[in-house]
DNA sequence: GCACCAACCGAAAACGTTTGCGTGTTGAAA
DNA sequence: TTTCAACACGCAAACGTTTTCGGTTGGTGC
């Protein structure tokens, strides 16, 4: 087991003094020729390294970003991290990644111990507890200390810093406008309980999508679900008992759900049914049919806050507290689930 | 901007040395009751917490466990790190993620910028080139560093290292074998190259079930794929050319892509043809006909990962060289594809 | 009045780097 | 022969900890 070199077992083995050595192999013009050349071939000779938490400490800088979502075994944020990562990576950064489980407490422990020197700045979205608390001190202490903190998604406007999302409101309302000047009239919705940010956003488009066509809202068509594990006979319940043309879900999960209600009493999707989805993720590509939806690229997403997060931390301390909102367009995917026309 | 504060800043203000500060938060027995409340209220009060970074340095430890794999788009993927999450939390480790993006290079680059000190150890899947190649050298390198490394899935034999996996072989038995027992004769086998080790492994495991049940092997119906992303058309051929009972498949993606190619010649699931897959993610769960398929516990595999990495880890530099290979059990998930009987 | 022992605290080393500055040696110029 | 620049290298500090060892008090026992 040959254990990893240091500049002072070079230094050692080649009777020169430890300085020589680190200026020698960052190539410094105080060392003659030869040293250097003798240094760098011992130091090849033996693989050496700099060890990382060495620099780390001594530069104040990790090269690291840690990433809190919700929960990973989730299309959406996996590819969220992926963008993360790779953006990351071409910086020569790496990616410390915390789930919260959709919990506060979970949140802040892992917000806490990252804070404590391992990384240089924080991405993240919101649990669903922080988000029903509101309680976000752990965030303002965070970014007090002059930790960049960049939010995605889940966000929210009691905190300044930047954000990435994408125009919730907006995709939702021409998700349901589609659906709308395709002739539909009673359109369902299938959303989150309020207090989750996009959920609400969402519904808040819809609505809006209903009002500017003149269609009334009908409380009966909106079904609002808190867990997501128990939908299946809220949603059943819905398309059996009411009337409806079309359904809006505000994700993946509820939109394939309603297309299993409807299979069920025998209604067909979409010549008796259409419904569109909310985030483009594998089940809406592999579902039969097909679901019609609004994409949402994670892979941006990620890419994006990952960029913003990395040119504030070497923008040389500037502290612009000049924070931005980017919005990552979206855009209707059309398959199966909603007719041609 | 209050920034982090140090020992040191604590020292200076009470006007005492660095050490009683730092013994007076260890609750050491040198330091004066007096001293040490007083130490600890201002501690407390300006939030003090000690710098990992420099406990990493001091310790030869980082409390990191590094974790690198192919793709994190992928739902048994995401599982395995959700699992490794959680073990690692619970034993106050984080987790660094890399991703190999399938290739060799980007495997071994991320090896080895994480083993410069950035972690205690690996959890690692191979990425597909590196299992061509058969080029394990950056791993050994690794081991021979001292540094632990656990292989999950994806393994070697030419790697001495603790693993992580199912029994593919007999897992694609056991499927095949319920296909057969159904009455099936005509099974079709839809599977990776065979330089993928677990596709090789599934891939026998059918082969055999065939021949200890005394049916021919017929090369036609095995259908070996290469790139994921292209597979639709050579599945629909394979399913349109020959006359078929039954399709195993070792993935997901396989399972529903054949559902979607026999709908396409207006064949029924499970009545005219019956399909299982491999892998329980998101798809088999909500594809219509749900599909059944084998069960792989991702979950319980990170976590039986992270438990044998850090159990080495905390086993006090025993070295044991006692490397072990658990095989997490699979069974069978019955879904719609399948005929009742 | 002296020795000894607690009790309490500080100095310094160590982890592995980088870097400003000081110093010694060489050679050439005066 | 003296002087001085250029060159090559080493020292030491710094990053933030923990911990060993040593030192300074004060009190107690004789």
């Amino acid at each position: 087991m040959r254990k990893k070199v240091t500049l002072k077992q070079i230094a050692k083995e080649l009777d020169v003094s430890i300085s020589t050595v680190s200026k020698s192999l960052r190539d410094s013009p105080e060392i003659s020729e030869d040293t250097r050349q003798k240094v760098q071939a011992f130091a090849k000779l033996y693989n050496y390294k700099p060890n990382l938490i060495a620099l780390s400490l001594k530069n104040k800088k990790t090269k690291t970003i840690g990433v809190i979502i919700p929960e990973i075994v989730h299309h959406f944020f996996a590819t969220v991290i992926s963008g993360i990562e790779h953006v990351a990576n071409e910086h020569g950064y790496n990616v410390i990644v915390t789930l919260s489980d959709e919990s506060f407490d979970k949140e802040v422990i892992n917000m806490e111990m990252l804070a404590n020197g391992s990384i240089d700045g924080f991405i993240m979205s919101l649990s669903k507890e922080t988000q029903h608390k509101k309680d976000f001190h752990h965030i303002t202490e965070v970014i007090n200390q002059g930790m960049p903190v960049v939010m995605f998604d889940r966000v929210t406007n009691d905190i300044l810093c930047d954000k990435v999302i994408i125009d919730d409101n907006l995709a939702a309302y021409e998700a349901v406008r589609d659906l709308i000047d395709k002739g539909f009239k009673k359109i369902a919705l299938i959303t989150t309980v309020d207090y989750v940010s996009v959920g609400k956003l969402r519904t808040d488009g819809y609505i809006k999508a209903l009002k500017t066509n003149n269609i009334a809202v009908d409380p009966k068509l909106i079904l609002k679900i808190e867990d997501i594990d128990i939908c299946e006979h809220q949603i059943e319940e819905l398309i059996n008992t009411n009337e409806i043309d079309a359904v809006f879900a505000v994700n993946e999960l509820f939109a394939v759900t309603a297309i299993k209600a409807a299979k069920k009493i025998n209604l067909k999707v979409p010549e008796d049914i259409s419904v569109i989805g909310f985030t483009d993720g594998i089940i809406s590509k592999y579902s039969s049919p097909s679901i019609t939806t609004v994409s949402q690229n994670g892979i941006k997403m990620g890419g994006k806050a990952a960029k913003m997060l990395i040119e504030r931390l070497e923008s040389e301390e500037e502290e612009d507290e000049h924070y931005k909102t980017e919005v990552i367009e979206t855009h209707l995917v059309v398959r199966e689930s909603t007719p041609t026309l």
